[in-house]
RNA sequence: CGGGUAGUAGCGCAGGGGCUAGCGCACUUGGUUCGGGACCAAGGGGUCGGAGGUUCAAAUCCUCUCUGCCCGACCA
């Protein structure tokens, strides 16, 4: 491609909000462009850019006997009523009505889409197992886009969709999964690591994310350096102490100004391990049949010491949505915000205890009266409740496996992996036939990956103050070729030969001087830069730079093609080199 | 949806009741320069986000509204 005719170009500053090094240069090299809040359009460098990782997923999806196909954007809501996402997604699914008055949806996964379609194709435990897989668009309404690619609303998702007769096939689908994504991402270039995940809106039991360690990144994963323990903070799990003893008569105190634990544990000067805390939210539940919502209060108790895990008690509770509980919508259960707790609660809520709080006796609580406490208060004994875990995993907490102390860290999730089992197949009817004439439900799993969000990590990932740095299997093209001499002939030469060998080349033909030209080579950061110069166009020779390492060689005019292959295979056996290859215990 | 912040040329910004709305970069033309964001000269480009209001006079003051960004809620 030569320069003086592409479509976009360079930004010597950065535009307002671009306030990642990825997202800037992603802006200045002209990959990308901003269209609104969570929208971009991919400039034929990101195209390219895209393309390069989309191949990349294509064959790894191909390796492990996926096909492609293309689903529409636009589905019937019908579907998406049989399974109650129709209803249980909120606004972050977009709807509108057809010409006909018919509801439609913008669809923002593909599960029902698939499941429809494979309730007619696969009929028989003969037709199964089956692999499909799309790279599209989705639109998903998302309450706060931020940080350029990382969180968009119109994104290119790869999603796989496997069916499968039992447990073991989508345990075997899965793995495969498993692996491909890891070498994906390593092909790309980007570091990632798997950690166990909480299912949220998609259900079923098992899934893991692809996490990008980056303190851009907005999911915190908790991590044991020691045994290898991660997970996402969402459901991490931590080893926790617990203090059982002889459980005492309940005793009430006054314990005015107490508002908090801590200045609660300060005024009776007790260890906040051996208090008691209640946090309230209002729970969504939403009937998957007819849509119908109800609110009901959670009351969530914890140990003094813990905060309370929103998603892990979202999953202990069914709820479909949480959020904080208005101060009426407590009191009206008898409980006063400030000195509270389910003994002596009344009216319906739902009380969901920590394992922390049942498995340890005489803890402080509230005496649901303002400036009152009660000492000795046990679980069971005093009051009832539902008992999971739904405390928060923090750094330095232990490790769940090994007790040795957690790390916690930022990740961007890149992709995941879900296995659905029989949630859809089952709410829509896609069953087969087995050996024995009998109907069951197809076991399905569904796995994704963010293309976009895939470049713009890989652009956190491959900077320097010059600007991108891609590695050779994602840039969007291979060699800049910079001619800094005035007569054409020679490079455009050059140019034709190196296209003509298979390489790709963007050639800056443009009339600028050396400096503009090397520093769009900078920004724009194609791996090869080969300059054309007088000083050694002389000598019969041109310079080859290399973006990454900066190192520079020169070569023999007449030798350059070769040696740009060269230097190309050495850089895709490098990256190769680096694959990935891990199997999921 | 709450809190904050900003919308003035393609990009980055200044100007805050008054006369022709500026600056840097980018762009056009001519000349010089020519291996790390050159120089000189002459130019082009603006519904000052939108609507309404106050005023002799509004980019500037007031009201409403739209949009972007950041924080939170939210989120596969």
């Amino acid at each position: 491609m030569r320069m003086s005719r592409m479509f976009s170009k360079t930004l010597r500053e950065a535009p307002n909000g671009a306030d990642t090094k990825g997202y800037e240069y992603l802006l200045r090299a002209g990959y990308i462009r901003q269209m609104g809040a969570g929208i971009f359009s991919l400039l034929p460098l990101g195209f390219r850019a895209t393309e390069k990782i989309k191949a990349i997923i294509r064959s790894e999806m191909e390796a492990i006997g996926a096909e492609e196909m293309e689903m529409p954007v636009v589905n019937p809501a019908d579907i998406w009523k049989e399974t109650g996402r129709y209803y249980s997604i909120d606004k972050e699914m977009s709807r509108f009505k057809d010409r006909n008055n018919r509801d439609m949806v913008l669809a923002m996964t593909h599960e029902e889409a698939v499941t429809d379609i494979a309730r007619g194709e696969v009929d028989s435990y003969k037709r199964l197992p089956r692999l499909v897989y799309q790279m599209q668009t989705k639109w998903r309404d998302d309450p706060r886009p931020r940080a350029g690619l990382i969180r968009v609303r119109e994104f290119t998702m790869l999603d796989s969709y496997s069916f499968d007769r039992d447990a073991a096939g989508l345990d075997k689908v899965y793995r495969d999964h498993y692996r491909a994504y890891f070498r994906i991402f390593s092909r790309c270039g980007l570091p990632s690591i798997a950690v166990g995940a909480d299912s949220g809106m998609m259900g079923g039991k098992i899934s893991h994310e692809y996490m990008y360690l980056s303190p851009i990144g907005e999911d915190t994963i908790i991590y044991c350096p020691e045994c290898g323990y991660t997970a996402n903070r969402q459901i991490a799990k931590f080893s926790k102490e617990y203090f059982p003893e002889e459980m005492k008569e309940i005793e009430k105190r006054e314990t005015p100004e107490s508002k908090t634990i801590e200045a609660l544990a300060e005024y009776l000067g007790v260890d906040p391990k051996k208090t008691a805390k209640c946090v309230f939210m209002v729970g969504s539940f939403i009937n998957d049949k007819n849509g119908e919502e109800e609110d009901k209060l959670i009351v969530a108790v914890v140990r003094g010491d813990l905060e309370v895990e929103e998603s892990k008690l979202s999953n202990a509770a069914r709820a479909n949505a949480l959020r904080p509980a208005h101060e009426e919508e407590i009191t009206a259960c008898g409980m006063v915000p400030g000195y509270a707790s389910p003994i002596g609660a009344k009216g319906d809520f739902i009380c969901i205890v920590d394992d922390s709080v049942a498995k340890s006796n005489n803890l402080v609580a509230g005496a649901n009266e303002a400036g009152y406490h009660l000492l000795n208060t046990n679980y069971g004994r005093d009051y009832s409740g539902m008992v999971a875990d739904i405390a928060s995993a923090r750094d330095g907490f232990a490790c769940p496996v090994c007790g040795k102390p957690l790390k916690a860290s930022k990740g961007v999730e890149i992709g995941n992996i879900f296995q659905l089992g029989t949630r859809y197949s089952e709410a829509m009817n896609c069953t087969y036939q087995d050996e024995n004439g009998k109907q069951v439900p197809v076991v399905m799993g569904s796995y994704g990956i963010g293309v976009g969000r895939l470049l713009a990590c890989l652009a956190e990932e491959y900077n320097d103050e010059g600007g991108l740095k891609l590695p050779v299997s994602v840039a969007p093209y291979q060699v800049h070729l910079v001619s800094l001499v005035k007569e054409t002939e020679i490079a455009d030469k050059i140019y034709e030969d190196l296209e003509k060998a298979g390489i790709e080349v963007l050639y800056d033909d443009r009339k600028e001087t050396a400096g503009v030209k090397f520093a769009d080579a900078d920004l724009i950061g194609i791996p090869l830069r080969i300059t054309l110069g007088n000083r050694s166009l002389k000598e019969g020779k041109v310079e080859v730079k290399i973006r990454e390492s900066g190192e520079t060689t020169s070569f023999l005019l007449e030798d350059i093609a070769d040696e740009i292959k060269a230097e190309i295979m050495r850089e895709q056996q490098e990256i190769d080199s680096r694959i990935v290859n891990k199997e999921l215990d």
